[in-house]
DNA sequence: ATGCTATTTGCAATAATGTTGCAATTGAAT
DNA sequence: ATTCAATTGCAACATTATTGCAAATAGCAT
């Protein structure tokens, strides 16, 4: 499914914007900040409107968000083939990098009585396969 | 034990700014903002000092910081008697608040080969008890 | 193809969170 | 009381993000 497809399945206008960033994620195999998104992206944006493409991109669950540490946040396709479940993510604290880990579902945590769960976010930090070797 | 006592035991000097956060959010039922210390908090002092005074107790242990949504950060107290394990933690949509849940640990994820963890991040959104009645 | 209109964009301003360098101040050990 | 390393306050700067508003544009109808 192409970019261009995702966009007309949900009724979304077709920009050069969103189709970029969708272009950019699909084509990732990690998730990828905002910075690193633009440098994949041919043609500038307004960060505005970067940030408003996310938005929107986020609320129709084609991309996802994983906040990192505040001052880290990287995005990832979702809703796709591969990306269906809710998983958990990885960040490698010497590369930086988040991954997706499909391969782990966030387990289910028992509330106390009263409490209702919306979602569960699990982030595992550590040091990546890549990263390990390298030692 | 008092927050003198607890910057002593890890020979970190006793300083106002230091002792008031600990003060705070030992009294605290809840994980707290930035603001929310601040306005808790008797005296004044510059954003520097007071990230600078979350950083050293968070080195050391003696507070965590949780991170719900890039935008809002929360603290809480560590390394005492009721907060000796990883826990889970949950953020309420509806009142905005943070809460530490001690009963909830951390379930053990299986990583793929190569990849080793440090610590595992759960947060758990949804509606509180509290903010559940008034529905 | 052309025009219409709601949506989207770019720009300016504003906000929250956080870091760095440096001089002045201070905690605590002697 | 003296000393000095650690801490503070201030200024500047960085990153992530939001809002209002006028200009541009995508998608639809004609
Ligand atoms: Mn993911
Ligand atoms: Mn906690
Ligand atoms: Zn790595
Ligand atoms: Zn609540």
């Amino acid at each position: 499914m192409k970019p261009v497809d995702i966009l007309n399945s949900h009724n979304l206008k077709r920009t050069s914007c969103r189709e970029g960033i969708i272009d950019v994620v699909m084509k990732a195999s990690q998730a990828l900040s905002e910075i690193e998104i633009r440098e994949r992206l041919t043609g500038n944006y307004d960060r505005t409107t970067f940030y408003r493409s996310f938005k929107t991109l986020e609320e129709y669950k084609i991309i996802h968000k994983i906040v990192v540490d505040n001052q880290l946040v990287k995005y990832a396709l979702d809703n796709t083939v591969t990306h269906k479940n809710k998983h958990a993510h990885f960040y490698c604290n010497e590369c930086n990098t988040v991954k997706c880990m499909e391969n782990i579902p966030v387990q289910k945590y028992q509330l106390p009585d009263g409490y209702s769960d919306i979602e569960t976010e699990v982030l595992i930090k550590g040091t990546c396969a890549h990263c390990k070797m390298e030692d």
